[in-house]
DNA sequence: TGATAATTGAAAGTGGTTTTCATTTGCTAT
DNA sequence: ATAGCAAATGAAAACCACTTTCAATTATCA
């Protein structure tokens, strides 16, 4: 768990009128350790409960959406059917992630070539690119071992 | 509406043992036209209707399903809550998708990077990449006019 | 022309997420 | 400190794209 990163955050909901609770608290908290990465709602309940036992579910869905919309967290769309969530990356720019369709294991990757290709199409299509979703699916070391076995 | 498209489609169905109903013909119908992409299932039971009234949702959905299962048609996510469906693109190759943020209006495109990119991955994960979504989000010339007004 | 298994459509179910609404609570002005 | 008030919370219900169930229908083939 980072101050700097739970003290800025609560800066920045103070600073835009929003009250500081203590399960907005809670779910600060969470996604400030390190090892919160790439949670879904329902596992950053689970794992907010065991401090915060009462907290609601719904609660953490409404605190989700409040920091993504201020660039406290950033959304994740792995097109499981889940949302995920992480710690918006800021100054240290976005990055993308590489999931295993056999364990579900993430690798997280920053260098992306997208730009060059969005700039090429801005010319080409006359759009104005605002973002781009990439992400990777493929089996990590082990997993390509066991699919080796089921054969 | 694709003769030898629809009919490589029908082909590939009977080489699988599976029937050959009005419905399915009728969602095929509608692929093999040229003017049908990046539909979502209502959107293709809409479309359907008009022709064969007494189709089901459930009908399609399941063709829908069926057909991708088989390599005639491909399942296309912009992350709005819907699957989309458009004709496989087969040896053509596969494209990706510009979205506008303001009318939704689609550019393909089929000149990606991503394949270097996931070599030197390869190397440095250990994984075996077997695929990637990518969208890209902008705003289509008109759109940005609109924006500007705005202000 | 039947036999048979696949397919269909209506209705109900699923599951992640959102909305509703009565109650509680953080914040501010007194 | 304290009261007043808008914002936030939690339980329950709603939402909605999609899937499953099941009885009735139908394409296929002997
Ligand atoms: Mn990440
Ligand atoms: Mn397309
Ligand atoms: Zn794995
Ligand atoms: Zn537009």
């Amino acid at each position: 768990m980072q101050a700097d990163c739970f003290d800025n955050a609560l800066q920045k909901l103070r600073k835009r009128g929003f009250k500081l609770t203590p399960q907005r608290r809670a779910v600060l908290r969470l996604f400030c350790s390190d090892d919160a990465r790439h949670l879904t709602a329902q596992q950053a309940h689970d794992a907010i409960r065991e401090r915060e036992p009462s907290i609601g579910l719904v609660t953490v869905y409404r605190s989700l959406e409040l920091f993504t919309s201020v660039e406290i967290l950033h959304r994740v769309k792995f097109n499981d059917g889940f949302d995920r969530y992480e710690r918006h990356p800021g100054a240290a720019g976005h990055h993308h992630h590489l999931v295993c369709a056999g364990c579900g294991q993430v690798v997280e990757f920053g260098d992306c070539l997208i730009r060059s290709m969005e700039q090429k199409l801005e010319k080409t299509s006359g759009f104005c690119i605002e973002g781009h979703w990439l992400e990777l699916i493929g089996r990590c070391p082990e997993c390509r071992g066991r699919a080796k076995e089921d054969n």
